[in-house]
DNA sequence: TCAAAAGTGTTTTGGATACACCCATGA
DNA sequence: TCATGGGTGTATCCAAAACACTTTTGA
């Protein structure tokens, strides 16, 4: 056919988790070129057999040593511009992944390192994936609202202050006190108490609910 | 490289507008195989030099005959199973447009035909464009409740009432009457009053205004 | 023993709901 | 003149915000 032009389609990972209380983000040191040297969002090629969504568990496998696990994976959008890549004409399908604090990565084979950043200090990034990263960060931000998402970023079981030093993570400002547990454990699904158990300071130990949506939503504060 | 599969690249479109007080969709009668004489979303390959979004509003030019309008169009997401489409590996980009009631559509060239359709009343789509649709019409569902999106099915200058059955074309029940005035009035930005004017009914007339979200939310009725 | 953080209660306030009522228009 | 739909006012109710107060834990 005359028909349609033949592309590449990468796959790309914005994987977030809070570390030291503040959000973070999983780059890869490219090895080679192009962007050799540069810090970029872990990813890859769409291999034969696959969609979208195994190649993004696969290339976090491969390129950070990070297994599969009980995390979220959720696509974010798709980045088209024809000159976002020097190698000719690939099309990405950005990925997040919220994850709870994971063990520290291995640089894969295609990688020269491999090392959580705090958001606030990422570097310059490869390709476009500055603006894939700040997308992320904003889907994120306000699903945290009308979504139960703020559990993927926990170890189970947790204490309400761990789950609200995340909102405090991601927001910038923790949500007022009063005001989040009682949404928190007055919203049906949203935690399921431990019985019979006490976590470090005294505080009641939780599991995830089964709930997915918030609402109405857990409010942003104004700052 | 021994390297990335080579795909083709297709953007889909989901066209909703308001036709007869309910929620319609923008469908071709495909000419060609595969599903030749089946009923599809409008759509087609990625050329070079285009990105996802160029080339989904030159495929509403080219398939339908719609010119490109001062409406709304936005990425949905990117459907990549391996076995989607029996020509070989496309990844779908799709999106959705909301406008206002358009003229009849004019069916292109691989097209044997192009109507609107009633969401309900869509018959069985080619590859997975079911779910295509699903997912577009949840997400404007979703959407009318805290953007002011509703706002691109009307034309202006528009009257409360008719942009009220705007709501409840789309979420099958009208929002309450005194919440939804004092929603849209109140929030700033949302429409602006066209001055010394009144409409068919007595009902004053407004234009769209600048604001983009609605917040807290207008919420859909229960039933 | 004191400081810091967790947990609980209370008051205030804003907004949504669900009405009732008035007004204009047109059969 | 009555029916219909647009527009406005009002009482009620619920939940969020803000803040005070108690309890617990660990330095």
């Amino acid at each position: 056919m005359s028909g349609p032009e033949q592309v590449s389609v990468a796959v790309d990972l914005a994987v977030l988790t809070i570390r030291d209380g503040t959000l973070a983000v999983l780059l890869v040191e490219r090895g080679s070129e192009p962007y050799a040297g540069t810090w970029a969002l872990p990813g890859g090629f769409l291999e034969a057999g696959e969609d979208a969504e195994d190649a993004a568990w696969r290339e976090l496998r491969e390129e950070t040593g990070v297994e599969r696990f009980a995390g979220h994976l959720e696509q974010l959008r798709t980045y088209s511009a024809p000159e976002r890549d020097p190698r000719g004409r690939v099309v990405s399908v950005a990925h997040v992944v919220l994850a709870p604090d994971l063990p520290e990565p291995v640089a894969g084979s295609d990688a020269a390192g491999a090392r959580w950043w705090a958001v606030e200090d990422v570097p310059s990034l490869a390709f476009d994936h500055a603006e894939v990263l700040a997308d992320a960060v904003e889907r994120v931000r306000a699903k945290l609202e009308y979504t139960t998402l703020a559990l993927q970023f926990v170890h189970e079981p947790f204490t309400l202050p761990e789950l609200r030093r995340v909102y405090a993570a991601v927001w910038g400002t923790p949500p007022d006190l009063g005001t989040f547990r009682r949404k928190v454990l007055g919203t049906a699904g949203f935690v399921e108490p431990v019985e019979a158990s006490s976590g470090d300071g005294g505080s009641l130990l939780y599991r995830r609910g089964s709930g997915r949506d918030v609402q109405p939503p857990l409010v942003r504060p104004a700052g």
